[in-house]
DNA sequence: CGAATTCTTGAGGCTGCTCAACCTACGTGG
DNA sequence: CCACGTAGGTTGAGCAGCCTCAAGAATTCG
């Protein structure tokens, strides 16, 4: 984790904050900023624990400060479904609605800044300002969550793959940048079920695709959770997208 | 086209509008949606036509009236994927964004409530009440394409032609209901393209399915547009879900 | 250092896509 | 009114991708 997360990054607490300048918080004045801070709290949760279960009642909302936490649909027959993968700074939990319908998952260690969902519900409808801010942040991941069901619907899982790949190897936060010689190492921070989960395939298919780019020099194997891009268009070609659409779904 | 709806259906016109107890505008009150009655216009597109293009500027937004308007993503390569359905007292458009990621489609021909965009972005401003029941319809929204996006990822095609043909058994203003004797008759007003396109396949393996379960006397082929429902536990059972989740989805 | 978990590799079978032909419904014009 | 054209839907054959089951490597952790 890093180190100045820990120091200062309890949502709102501080305009020094990393997570501050792009969740919903930054739209607030000092004061709010302040009221908000009263009421919130600053928890971790070790990697598999549940934040909030499906159909239980929604408790806490809150954004992520560090770590994964996965968005998962489980059906009847007990096989579930990744549908959402939040990275610091993203809101999780559910406004507005008494029973969750979707489970949040610490994928690996996550620490959190939470807030009683009914104080917060309150606290929005104080401040419309920051309530709006909120709407325009749902807007935009309807529109991600739509653009990811059709990449993971209309492609083959090769495909998925080496978006997947690509996206984290943009997203902030996941490169591990070295000196000019030594190239860029990217971490993944999920185990091979869950990026499985969220393709929507297997481990098996998941690895053999992983492989079939390791042997084609287009990646490179550090270990299961970290590798080496080694030609990012290539990747870019095993994706069957443009590199802008890419780096539009790696930024959202 | 149902009479009582060109009657008296622009969105905020009337309490007596089909469309107003289920759309935003319900939250407002009398005044707030006279007001938003002057900035109101009814208009009509034929099938096929495009009312929103990908990547163009968001123009207009608004609430359907009748019909139903197909939420689509084109990707590079042509092919493009259905990513959501609107139905009558649905919301379309894409507020606080520039340039829409979406295209929305007219997939039969359809009657809308259309306002600017801009014109509602304001008057939302200036009424944070229905700006909040906005903000409650997108959570529910944001909920309703996950859930989906975990049923057409994680099942057969099978199960998800019984889950949406189930699916549109039970959404209001598709059945077509006659004596104790006659059984009800479904409409399904999407050509075969669009339905494998929602679902993501293709049309002849649609068609080899619906077949499949014409021939199993869970269904009844009238034409394509219509079939009969005849085994509803039946087609529960082919959908692989529970009776309690397939309503919650048709209600949502 | 051993046990458990996770990841990889292999073989085989099935689902669903592709390509191609045929059928049906509907609208147009002779 | 019927022949014809077109678009949409159905059916068939063959093949490819992916899942399942099973076993073997690698990594993690006590």
């Amino acid at each position: 984790m890093n180190e100045a997360l820990q120091q200062s990054c309890v949502c709102g607490k501080s305009p020094n904050c990393v997570i501050y300048h792009r969740s919903i918080c930054s739209a607030g004045t000092a004061e709010d900023l302040a009221q908000l801070n009263r009421i919130t709290h600053q928890k971790t949760f070790p990697r598999g624990s549940v934040i909030q279960a499906q159909g239980e009642t929604c408790e806490i909302v809150g954004n992520i400060i560090d770590g994964v936490v996965k968005l998962s649909s489980t059906s009847v027959n007990g096989d579930d479904h990744i549908v959402g993968l939040l990275f610091p700074s993203d809101f999780f939990g559910r406004l507005f609605a008494d029973e969750s319908r979707l489970s949040y998952e610490a994928a690996t260690d996550v620490t959190l800044c939470t807030i009683n969902r009914v104080a917060f519900e309150r606290y929005l409808f104080a401040h419309p300002l920051i309530e709006h801010e909120m709407l325009k942040a749902k807007l935009d991941e309807l529109d991600a969550v739509r653009e990811w069901a059709a990449i993971t619907n209309g492609h083959t899982t090769m495909q998925r793959v080496a978006t997947l790949l690509y996206v984290f190897s943009k997203r902030a936060g996941n490169q591990i940048r070295h000196g000019a010689d030594a190239p860029d190492i990217v971490h993944v921070p999920l185990s091979r079920r869950d990026i499985a989960d969220y393709l929507g395939t297997t481990p098996e298919t998941l690895s053999r695709n992983i492989q079939t780019l390791s042997r084609a020099k287009v990646i490179r194997n550090i270990n299961a959770r970290h590798f080496q891009l080694i030609d990012a268009e290539e990747l870019i070609r095993y994706s069957g997208e443009t590199r802008a659409d890419l780096d539009r779904i790696a930024t959202a």
